[in-house]
DNA sequence: TAATATTTTTAGAGTGGTCTAAACCATCTA
DNA sequence: TAGATGGTTTAGACCACTCTAAAAATATTA
């Protein structure tokens, strides 16, 4: 059995590793967990003799298969909840992951069925991070980019935005950004302020810290709708 | 903070507590939580010097008020869960009690108060248990008694039904015996096996342990339905 | 390349929760 | 009323997780 502490970390490493590559340094992950590198490094340790991660000393850290299958297992819990949360217990958008976050460790897998299929199967979350499968087979690459690496005057769709942070989210959720809409580019600022036009509404600027927090896709020439996986917002 | 393993104990302790009054011993608790009494006994302590627990050496302990309030609290998350379970889930009957014990530590007060209103803030769980209020004030005095303790010939409704054994209660199910069944006591045998006759179907013979977990109150004269406390149940 | 700065690991300690084994206390029985 | 009995507490240990401070390794810069 693995502790909530664990799978944290192994939560942790899994969505670093897709940002970055491997391997993953000690203190990224002890940012992203929340404590001292001393402390990261004698879990790593742990996890090692488990058999989820491979470490090089001073090097940095990388899951093995069995890491990544418990990394998806509890990012399945995680956006499944996410989703349930906002659509049947009337959630906000900004306000399902902390939840998410306090529960994913603890549902059974009766639970997690039961859940998926009231959802029908969702396959991405609020934010538009993809759900994985029950066999929790790899996720496949993300070819969203930051819409700040985006040319001004260039149409994207929204893919996906970062659940980190609440405040981005419900200032997002104020300007209709989710994942889905289309936008146009309209200006991008020395200092990272970007302005952006929504579909049929006026003009946004958004700070850089919430433009850094949207991943894009070029927008489909025709006028159909999003492209690979549907959103399943709130 | 509290942990979520001094929550348990708290439950257990109130519990044990309803059944027997204060004070409760330290096996009985240790029966309860599945430790062993040495851990119980230093659990007590450090619950004692929270303020939840007044305790007398070698006698017992009892719960403090904050102590009953978090044990309230800890019930209600239990009840309500198991509730939504059943209702918007479609858990059976006898599976909501383990899930509803791993969730009950983990869920917000957010969470507490969305479900509740799903739910329509029901007032007993699938059990017949009773679930406490928001507020978290005392729970009345049962009037429940055990079915065992009633005499051959006379009709009661089941009030309560003990959660503890999934076994006993699928058995329960099959049988047609649940919070708001009528049965008329047909035969107590020597060993405590009980023979019920259900309101328009055939004779069920009951064993012990199975009748045991039963709490009935004498039927209503009338023809009205269940008396104070609506059933809840699936 | 040598000195310096940064990152990582080690050393050592502390907390919370648990156990076993031994001592202790209260009560029941002879 | 004096054991014997059984429940309770103490003593001592262990494991998981965490920290701070110091040492070691790596990376950066001059
Ligand atoms: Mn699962
Ligand atoms: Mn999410
Ligand atoms: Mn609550
Ligand atoms: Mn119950």
């Amino acid at each position: 059995m693995l502790s909530d502490v664990m799978e944290d970390y192994l939560k942790a490493i899994y969505q670093l590793q897709a940002r970055t590559g491997p391997p993953v340094s000690t203190s990224a992950i002890a940012d992203t967990v929340g404590k001292t590198p001393a402390t990261v490094t004698s879990m790593l340790e742990t996890l090692e003799e488990r058999g989820l991660v491979a470490r090089e000393k001073y090097k940095g850290a990388e899951l093995t298969a069995e890491g990544e299958t418990v990394a998806l297992e509890v990012l399945r819990h995680h956006r499944l909840l996410e989703c349930y949360l906002a659509e049947h217990l009337d959630y906000a958008w900004s306000e399902v992951h902390e939840e998410a976050d306090a529960l994913e460790h603890h549902i059974s897998e009766e639970f997690e069925r039961r859940v998926a299929a009231a959802l029908d199967d969702p396959v991405v979350d609020p934010h538009g991070d993809p759900i994985p499968s029950a066999d929790l087979s790899p996720l496949d690459e993300d070819d969203a980019t930051p819409l700040t690496a985006h040319d001004v005057g260039s149409r994207v769709v929204v893919s996906r935005v970062s659940d980190r942070d609440r405040e981005e989210l419900e200032y997002l959720a104020d300007a209709g950004v989710t994942p889905g809409t289309v936008l146009e580019i309209v200006d991008i600022a020395p200092f990272g302020m970007v302005t952006v036009r929504t579909e049929d509404e006026a003009e946004q600027s958004l700070p850089e810290s919430v433009a850094d927090a949207i991943s894009v896709r070029p927008a489909a020439e025709a006028g159909a709708a999003a492209g690979p996986g549907e959103v399943t917002d709130a």
